[in-house]
DNA sequence: ATGGTTGCCTCGCAA
């Protein structure tokens, strides 16, 4: 599951893609946003947009069925600055995720919803709690929402798995915040309870961030039976 | 201490 791709869907290196083996689809916009999910199985039932305010022209939800699991590519609002109708927007995309996220749960099939959320559900989850306090990946809405997410029945797949460990899976390209591990965890695998009962491994692959030119992201990837 | 970095929508913006 892929975000930020950042490009028209036409746009999209889909052939290169498909030559590499994966299946893949996108659903882009020019210069902001955009998501897209690729497989090695084939992909059927895809769904380009969230659910619940047909206006909103942001791409950034791709739903689709693959592997005989239901899967979504998620990139979820920052929010910032607190205050302003970005973080508005953000509060609602989230109610319309949980809406979803309810209706996916009755189908009993395995789910699993990934990608940046952009919300650090703790203080575990931040280098300095107190510096991103007022920021709107810490904020309490936004919490209580991942936290209603969560408790609708899914599984936060990698700190079920680490309960201890900070796990970040991003760090700022600013002031040296990688070379000081001053990261955040914001990047989530949200597994549906027929999706849990096969988790057998999840985590950060911390290696690309390392890169050269690389992104402030990180993998997050979580392994089912 | 509100800094600094990246990339496009380019000398402002969103992240």
């Amino acid at each position: 599951m892929l975000q930020e791709i950042k490009c028209l869907t036409e746009d999209f290196p889909i052939l290169d893609i498909k030559a590499l083996g994966y299946e893949g689809v996108a659903v882009g916009q020019k210069a902001y946003n955009g998501v897209a999910l690729l497989s090695t199985q084939p992909i059927t039932d895809v769904i380009d947009r969230l659910p619940g305010d047909d206006g909103d022209p942001q791409a950034r939800y791709v739903e689709v069925k693959t592997g005989g699991v239901r899967v979504a590519s998620i990139y979820l609002p920052n929010g910032n600055p607190v205050g302003t109708d970005k973080f508005t927007y953000k509060l609602g995309w989230m109610d319309r995720l949980t809406a979803r996220a309810r209706e996916l749960l009755a189908s009993e099939e395995p789910v699993i919803l990934a990608g940046d959320y952009n919300v650090c559900p703790t203080d575990v989850d931040v280098y300095d709690p107190a510096a991103l306090a007022g920021d709107a990946l810490c904020q309490p809405q936004s919490r209580a929402r991942f936290r209603t997410l969560v408790n609708l029945g899914y599984t936060d797949a990698i700190r079920a798995l680490n309960p201890t460990e900070h796990l970040y899976t991003y760090w700022d390209y600013q002031a040296g915040a990688w070379q000081r591990d001053l990261g955040l965890r914001i990047d989530h695998l949200l597994l549906s309870p027929q999706a849990a009962d096969r988790l057998i491994a999840a985590g950060v692959d911390r290696t690309p961030r390392g890169e050269e030119k690389a992104s402030d992201h990180t993998p997050a990837w979580c392994e089912l039976t």
